[in-house]
DNA sequence: GCCGTTTTCGGCCCGACTGTTTTCAGTCG
């Protein structure tokens, strides 16, 4: 079901950033003027913090009114908008092969080495580059050596890692559209997503839906022609597979109604979560499988040790597990990480959701780096029914994300006040994103932060320093007392980058030490601290903030992605400072202000 | 290429880090 290529399709505010940035692109490997370059950098940017109506505006020839666009950019965004093609662009394009701009996503790698490798060594695609990395000729260049070719290789590899994993949040939105679509289908019982997408891994290789129905083949043919497939890699009766536009891989099994909660529970997974059940069924007299719970008798060839035990009647999951004499498992906690001990001694947390949530930190707005002013990002706070919402604009040493001075984040401080007596039965919180800097030390004086309700800390820059020194720049920072929260604790990028060496356990008891809340980082390419910890962090006492790090009032929907991480960790209501309303949360970040006296 | 202005050119964010080279270029955030 691809787009025929010449059909003609309306250029996106998201294509024209796209092109943009390619324009610049090309200006890097042509040698262009580096400030030409970042005018179309600046560009792209102002276009994407636009939020007026593009199109009119083309329309209107009165693109030039946004600000970042001149006389040049926005005649060419006219044309790209009303004629869907840019010729600038496409002659530009045209002088380099493709394979190019696939180098530029390689770690290190930028337009002067990619602009050498090509015209010296006719090196044009990744793979002919790894060739000229592995024989030598790379190293050979005038301003390479050695490591640079070793490096390259590594981030060649690394790109290669990465293939075929898809983030949580990169797949949801399309995921649900295409789920919702099928439970619309007149012949569809039941469905749902079932693997490790319903479990809220927070990378997928692939999605795997589940329908009960009465008419297989209708329903596998609608999946398959769905206009979000891109390619069928096989269709049959009760099982098809095809290839997303998004490139994710996506299976469809076909089940009917009664078999429906096996096989749900059987393609949720994990394998060693099923293997765990399985056995369980197994002392039981039982055999479980994607189809039904029955007697081992029954089975050709297997004989039960045990006399086999009468089998209950079973509608769903929660029916299949307390037949195995458990308490139902939540889909996040799957993972063979102590739940069946826990669900047969009636152990299991209440897992927190997302309408325990009464507010959040760590929100950023178009003083630093967001896109929505802080009168936006209020009301969509209110309009989500939030009773609070905390405003943490980066501090003055991120120069690349338009850090705050001072003098401008005192001037916030006012604005917030103000904002707020407006507001009735709703709080903006004045804070701060401050950047703890290479010793440890924090963006801003004490006499600063004291000015503030709260401080989220972290780090941002020079994340290569040896763990025992990363994590006591950490815990230093988090001992001043004007430390509320710890940001995004490992400074992992999902697929992009690792986080940084640090030792988590002791930033945990040091959290615990200073009465620090911990950030889960809600923004689907963080998810930081990653779930695995959370068990650890609860036992120790240390405290959760589900933070969105929105850029934009439509991020703060990133409460979701985060959500689903904290009950992956365990996490109850009682253990979500945010789950707390408004006139205890504000207790909270006073007394850990008092701590200090 | 954009912006400001003290109009029509001159400045544009910048420090850290790495690797190559021996004083600097390229990349990144």
């Amino acid at each position: 079901m691809e787009n025929p290529p010449n059909q003609k399709q309306p250029v996106t505010r998201d294509d024209a950033v796209e092109i943009l940035e390619s324009m610049a692109q090309l200006l890097d490997l042509k040698g262009g003027n580096p400030f030409k370059i970042r005018a179309y950098l600046n560009a792209a940017r102002a276009l994407q913090q636009f939020n007026g109506d593009l199109p009119a505006l083309a329309r209107e020839q009165r693109l030039e009114e946004v600000a970042g666009l001149g006389k040049s950019i926005a005649e060419k965004l006219q044309e790209l908008l009303t004629t869907g093609r840019l010729q600038a662009y496409e002659e530009m394009k045209a002088e380099f092969p493709a394979g190019l701009f696939e180098m530029f996503e390689l770690q290190g790698l930028g337009a002067k080495k990619i602009k050498a490798v090509y015209e010296k060594l006719g090196v044009s695609s990744i793979e002919t580059l790894e060739k000229a990395c592995r024989d030598g000729r790379v190293a050979a260049l005038p301003g390479f050596g050695e490591k640079t070719a070793k490096n390259i290789c590594a981030a060649i590899e690394s790109r290669a890692k990465h293939a075929g994993k898809f983030r949580f949040g990169d797949i949801a939105a399309s995921a649900e559209h295409l789920l919702e679509e099928l439970r619309q289908h007149p012949d569809v019982i039941q469905c749902a997503i079932a693997g490790s997408y319903r479990r809220r891994k927070e990378i997928v290789h692939d999605l795997d839906f589940i329908v009960s129905t009465k008419t297989p083949e209708t329903v596998s043919q609608f999946f398959v022609g769905h206009p979000s497939v891109e390619s069928v890699i096989a269709h049959g009766p009760t099982k098809s597979s095809v290839r997303l536009q998004s490139g994710i891989q996506t299976d469809l099994r076909v089940v009917k109604d009664s078999e429906y909660p096996f096989a749900l529970m059987y393609f949720t997974g994990s394998k060693e979560h099923n293997v765990a059940i399985r056995g369980r069924a197994l002392e039981r007299g039982w055999t479980l499988n994607e189809y039904r719970l029955e007697q081992l008798a029954k089975v050709e060839g297997r004989k039960s040790k045990a006399a086999p035990k009468e089998i209950p009647p079973m509608q769903n999951e929660a029916e299949i597990y307390r037949a195995l004499d458990l308490d139902y498992v939540e889909p996040e906690l799957r993972e063979d990480r102590g739940e069946i001990a826990a669900a047969e001694g009636h152990a299991l947390p209440r897992l927190v959701e997302l309408e325990n949530l009464r507010g959040t930190f760590h929100n950023h707005t178009t003083a630093s780096d967001g896109r929505s002013s802080l009168e936006e990002m209020a009301a969509a706070a209110q309009e989500l029914g939030l009773q609070y919402l905390g405003i943490a604009d980066h501090s003055k040493s991120s120069v690349q994300a338009h850090g705050l001075t001072a003098e401008q984040l005192l001037a916030q401080v006012q604005q917030i006040r103000a904002l707020n007596k407006t507001c009735d039965g709703f709080r903006l919180f004045a804070g701060v994103e401050c950047d703890i800097l290479k010793d440890g030390a924090l963006d801003f004086p004490d006499d600063v932060l004291a000015q503030l309700d709260y401080v989220v800390a972290s780090v941002h820059a020079v994340f290569n320093l040896p763990e025992a020194e990363m994590t006591a720049r950490i815990i230093k920072a988090i001992s001043n007392p004007h430390v509320t929260f710890l940001g995004h604790l490992t400074g992992r990028l999902l697929l992009t980058r690792d986080g940084y060496a640090v030792n988590v356990p002791a930033i945990l008891d040091a959290c615990a030490h200073t009465g620090t809340i911990l950030e889960l980082n809600a923004n689907p390419h963080r998810l930081d601290l990653d779930w695995r910890w959370w068990p650890l962090a609860k036992e120790k006492c240390v405290k959760c903030a589900i933070n969105p790090d929105a850029h934009h009032t439509s991020q703060l929907q990133f409460l979701h992605f985060g959500v689903g991480v904290a009950r992956k960790g365990w996490l109850s209501r009682g253990d979500v400072v945010n789950c707390l309303p408004l006139g205890k949360i504000e207790r909270v970040l006073e007394e850990k202000r008092a701590r200090k006296r």
